[in-house]
DNA sequence: GTATTAATGTAAATCATGTTAACATGAGAC
DNA sequence: GTCTCATGTTAACATGATTTACATTAATAC
């Protein structure tokens, strides 16, 4: 009983839970989860759950906060000094590669992240993922690298919607060409998960569909 | 009662229940439904569906299946006919704008389609709305209306993998350029779903991003 | 036509699981 | 130390999926 001795309080019920939950979604295939078991992995009963949490979507929502938080770290991971126009360009392919394989390893997650209704509110890990795209691009465009601490993994989003006021049209543009290569990158990994992409063309394959197509996209900008 | 009058066999259960069930998907603003609304509504015992579908799971996939259809007919109906070159490249983009619509305007369907696991196989309309775009490119590239019976609706997927043995280059790469264009209009349509799409940029646009992502993808095929 | 059989439906029971309610415990404020 | 709140527990309860035993009808054989 060295440190698993049972107490009353959990002490980080919470975490606890939204970890037990996600590793279950993991082990077992599918993206459904019982509370019981939740409950159990995390040693506590089953109603304890709801001292933490509405609902069973309410923790299902904050295991999705995770899984965009994973994204998140998987495309912050992928950037690459840059310091040619050329190596910015290899960066926002970097970011695409990495978000087919974020896909395909964590594929249960993935599939959650997008599986229900828009919230009232974008989440925060959302927008920041998607901000290190917009940002890897914005510097492909702007063809030089005036980087923003491009080390610090602190959350990219403190940037909102009402910050930015009117955006310029270099940003714009940005904005634009990263929706683009998300919805690419988005739409490639779906099909890859339901076998549509060499289901006929046995040659298929995720990454150089996406590099192709990447720079194609990427040339309309230059 | 005239027409509805209780006979103990009901005649057409297992397409009533699929009916069913896509409507209570529709109605309720979920994905989930209850076998016993769906019995209730198709008027038979919450048992009876039982002897039609292994499990719930199972009529999901039916029902799947039925939306892929609609999928497929919302394609063809986007097709028009075709002289130039010109016209080919428009009618490649209107199947985009097709899928953009379909995913809007039956969004909750459009979410179960991508929503489980792959199956086992691929579905057979899964595989016919996607020939409707390959043949929509391959004309493209081809360059003229060497048309395949444009006005017929019959699953184009008759033509299975096994069929195809080889593919020619031509073919491979209208196959590629249907991928490409297929996820893109897939991820436009996710994202706008989630609100990623103009949550930064108010103009921001599916229908917009699509036409130039696809002018940009198509031309690097001329 | 009538008997047999398979298909299809019902009712009732079981089981898993989400959720709530009433009560218990313990940690920190005073 | 006592009070109080946050946090857990146990014991219902409700919903809904699934199974079992039985009922009804359609189809088929004769």
């Amino acid at each position: 009983m060295s440190d698993s001795q049972k107490r009353y309080h959990h002490g980080n019920l919470k975490d606890a839970l939204i970890i037990a939950a996600a590793e279950l979604i993991e082990t077992q295939g599918t993206t459904d989860f019982s509370i019981t078991d939740a409950a159990n992995r995390a040693g506590v009963s089953n109603a304890a759950p709801y001292r933490h949490f509405r609902d069973k979507q309410d923790l299902l929502e904050h295991v999705k906060e995770l899984a965009f938080l994973g994204l998140y770290e998987a495309l912050v991971d992928a950037r690459t000094p840059t310091d040619t126009h050329q190596d910015n360009q290899k960066t926002v392919i970097s970011l695409g590669l990495a978000y087919l394989r974020f896909a395909r390893e964590k594929h249960r997650f993935f599939s959650l992240m997008w599986e229900q209704l828009p919230l009232p509110d974008i989440t925060t890990t959302k927008a920041a993922a998607f901000y290190v795209l917009v940002d890897a691009i914005a510097e492909f465009i702007t063809g030089n690298a005036e980087e923003t601490d491009i080390d610090s993994k602190s959350l990219a989003c403190e940037r909102t919607a009402s910050d930015l006021g009117e955006p310029s049209t270099k940003e714009t543009r940005a904005l634009q060409a990263a929706t683009q290569l998300w919805a690419l990158a988005h739409g490639l990994a779906t099909l890859e998960q339901n076998e549509l992409l060499n289901r006929f063309d046995r040659s298929a394959n995720a990454e150089h569909l996406l590099v192709k197509s990447a720079e194609a996209l990427l040339a309309s900008y230059t």
